[in-house]
DNA sequence: TATGGTAAGCGTAATTTTGACGTTAACTTT
DNA sequence: AAAGTTAACGTCAAAATTACGCTTACCATA
């Protein structure tokens, strides 16, 4: 994270609004941010992950680069959603200094594109997480960030629930095998509603992309579920592309 | 355009894809772009209207200047939709010389954030365009670009048409009063499909907020159409949260 | 003045989708 | 063995979609 080792690019950074589903709950992983405040102690915040671009470096790139680093994940699910440009979005003392105490520069102003991200949280890349200062935060939990982080994570959230209307992308969050009604949650999370489990079924099953596994559920006090798995070539063949208009 | 007279930030600008509906058919606002070639002659391709930010100037605030700059208008449909920012997106020869006679400055890599504009072509601010070498290009009959354009503004008509799928933005395009068959040939456009005008109607008039007016069309060689018009205060009460998902 | 062409605007009818809910099956816990 | 729970299947009415048919009101031309 220190500029004097790597020539960045002070003016643009990235951000990554990363999300995990959890204890059925939708969360953010944010790190913790060590910074002396306006009476000279030592006090912390929550930030987003993300880092100022590399001199040559695609936005894409310095955002996967980020995951990377937070999570020793590769590959995993990221979409660009807004850029952030206030001139006045990081004006607080505490962000200046921290920028100041982080980079060695004097920066006045950042303009960063925000990413989204989706991540199957397991044990190994949540240790991994634990070691960088991250922690999963539940979304509907969330403190005062650092910098204009709270603006940044509403919108992503809001990005996030349009991309999930049009693609079938929960599965991103969960492991390679789960339940219909794991999935159903994970909506039920997301969109913060209660839906039927009869008809969620039926919808999710008409598209054909989930297709059922011979394994089921072991181990629960009812009749044990199959287990489901997202099949992306199904996916392909059979989207349609709908002109249904929603207003 | 000098950035001698103005303190710009030259790493970030903004693009603006403008979109019109003239002659039935989508339209963008392209700028002639005069440089000078290989051989050290004069040529001309077309841009996008665009604009380095100033240094404390706001995003959102450098692609409403460049609108009005470019058709005098104010308060228009203006929606960011990308961030561009790949290191070699501009490396042919004959941009980075244009951005050296404009700027008076070597720049070696520009972000740029892209907006998307809907008009209403109107004779007065086609005037107001042509008068700064612009000009309506057919979206399907748009040449080789300068910079990266083409790409944006590929990627702009996809953002553009999800837009339309989720709100009723299509009349930012029309004038005040307007028929529902414009919309629907607006829609057509944009989608590149054909719609039964009987269900079109149908639809488009269920949600309540295309009020019919008392003005007929005059001088067609049918049964003259109903104008009507967007009532936003109907819409905004009217608009339903569907939670229907498009898979 | 009559006729033909055209899009407006009304309607109908079959099909598909949605939403609410009933029911049995298969497992664990007590 | 009984109770509790969720899975997975099915039913039914209401709503939305889709594919059309038809009449109306205008202009153009004969």
């Amino acid at each position: 994270m220190n500029a004097s080792l790597r020539p960045i690019n002070p003016y643009i950074s990235v951000d990554c609004v990363i999300f995990g589903f959890k204890t059925n709950k939708l969360k953010v992983l944010l790190i913790e941010r060590e910074y002396t405040d306006e009476n000279g102690e030592r006090a912390s915040d929550l930030k987003l992950p993300g880092d100022f671009i590399t001199r040559m470096e695609d936005l894409d790139h310095a955002a996967s680069r980020t995951l990377k680093e937070l999570t020793g994940l590769r590959d995993i699910f990221l979409k660009q959603f807004y850029t952030f440009g206030h001139p006045e979005r990081v004006n607080r003392k505490i962000d200046m200094n921290w920028w100041f105490d982080t980079t060695g520069m004097t920066i006045h102003r950042v303009v960063t594109t925000a990413y989204f991200s989706l991540i199957n949280i397991s044990e190994s890349n949540e240790e991994f997480a634990i070691k960088n200062n991250a922690s999963w935060i539940d979304v509907d939990q969330i403190p005062i960030l650092a910098f204009d982080h709270g603006e940044i994570v509403e919108k992503g959230l809001l990005h996030l629930q349009n991309a999930l209307k049009n693609e079938p992308i929960g599965f991103e969050m969960l492991p390679e095998k789960f339940t219909i009604r794991k999935l159903q949650t994970l909506y039920e999370a997301i969109f913060n509603v209660k839906l039927d489990n009869r008809n969620f079924r039926k919808k999710i099953l008409k598209a054909k992309h989930l297709v059922q596994l011979d394994e089921k559920q072991a181990g629960v006090a009812h009749k044990p579920a199959y287990y489901y798995r997202f099949n992306k070539t199904i996916y392909e063949q059979t989207k349609k592309e709908s002109l249904g208009f929603n207003f």
